[in-house]
DNA sequence: GCCCAGGTATAAA
DNA sequence: TTTATACATGGG
């Protein structure tokens, strides 16, 4: 996708492929937040960024982003070198039933998140509401991160090894904190090699995963789809269940090919869009 | 107060 | 191999 610069930073057409709001609320990041007027200021990888649409221009707009450093972090972050649009007419010329769902989210984006924060954030969020997922996350890097700015990076996985489930108690995680450190001792044991899942096949990459006490099937899943953008990955959840049940019956994930993971979002979005059709 | 959250570990059928 | 329950906590 191309961009411009300009003094506001850098500035991307706002196309149907690309929506903020579709992308950072969706569930799959914790550390954005929106104002008032649509602005999403957020961390990651010790970079803070406020990101908003600009309707009159067209375009979606990095605020102070001047850099050529900066733009490939974020380029890379919201994966723009994908072409989203091309991804979701295959998709939709592949499996018809997928061309209306696919009107509820079409400007979705899988972001690129580091994998280690993502396996503590999934892990976080079992059986729990993104609200208070995003309350743990900040405590878990105002508590043990590093101080960037006036921010907190997110904590290494060194950091967490060595404490115990009381040390996290200010977190506030419940029976999560157990699995949050089982993840930290088996990542800084190197039981668990982040950087070997990008390219593990994908059921040596889940097996990996569930060593950690704590990850199960879904969680392995959504780590390996937002955290290593293992496109082909599929979480599935109950709600994942009926609609594959009620809209592809006999389907497998692996169904889908190798953007099975932006297919689940459609369907996704879509089950969720329309929750009398599950009742 | 009550219900529930994009689950998982564990103990029974 | 499938089905039930506890789990910690707090948002709505």
């Amino acid at each position: 996708m191309e961009y411009q610069q300009t003094k506001r930073g850098m500035e991307i057409p706002r196309t149907a492929d690309f929506d903020l709001a579709q992308t950072l609320e969706c569930g799959q990041c914790f550390r954005w937040e929106q104002d008032g007027q649509g602005r999403f200021t957020g961390f990651a990888g010790g970079r803070r960024l406020s990101i908003r649409e600009d309707g009159a221009a067209g375009t979606i707009v990095l605020e102070g982003i001047h850099t050529e450093p900066e733009r490939a972090f974020w380029a890379d972050y919201f994966d723009l070198a994908l072409d989203y649009g091309a991804v979701r007419q295959q998709l939709c010329r592949e499996h018809p039933d997928l061309a209306c769902m696919a009107e509820f989210a079409p400007g979705i984006r899988i972001l690129r998140q580091e994998p280690w924060e993502a396996l503590c954030t999934f892990i976080l969020s079992q059986n729990n509401n993104i609200p208070r997922i995003k309350g743990i996350v900040q405590r878990l890097c105002t508590n043990f991160g590093e101080p960037v700015g006036e921010q907190f990076a997110f904590p290494a996985p060194e950091r967490l090894a060595g404490l115990t489930v009381d040390d996290l108690a200010p977190l506030r995680s419940g029976f999560r904190a157990k699995y949050l450190l089982s993840a930290a001792q088996l990542v800084t044991a190197g039981a668990v090699d982040l950087p070997a899942l990008y390219t593990l096949p994908m059921e040596q990459a889940r097996a990996m995963l569930r060593q950690i006490t704590g990850v199960g099937a879904k969680v392995a899943e959504c780590v390996l789809l937002y955290g290593l953008h293992r496109l082909e990955a599929f979480p599935m959840d109950v709600w994942m269940k009926r609609a594959m049940q009620a809209f592809f019956p006999g389907y497998a994930p692996e169904d889908f090919g190798a953007y099975a993971g932006i297919a689940q979002q459609y369907l996704f979005h879509y089950s969720r869009s329309h929750p009398e059709r599950f009742s």
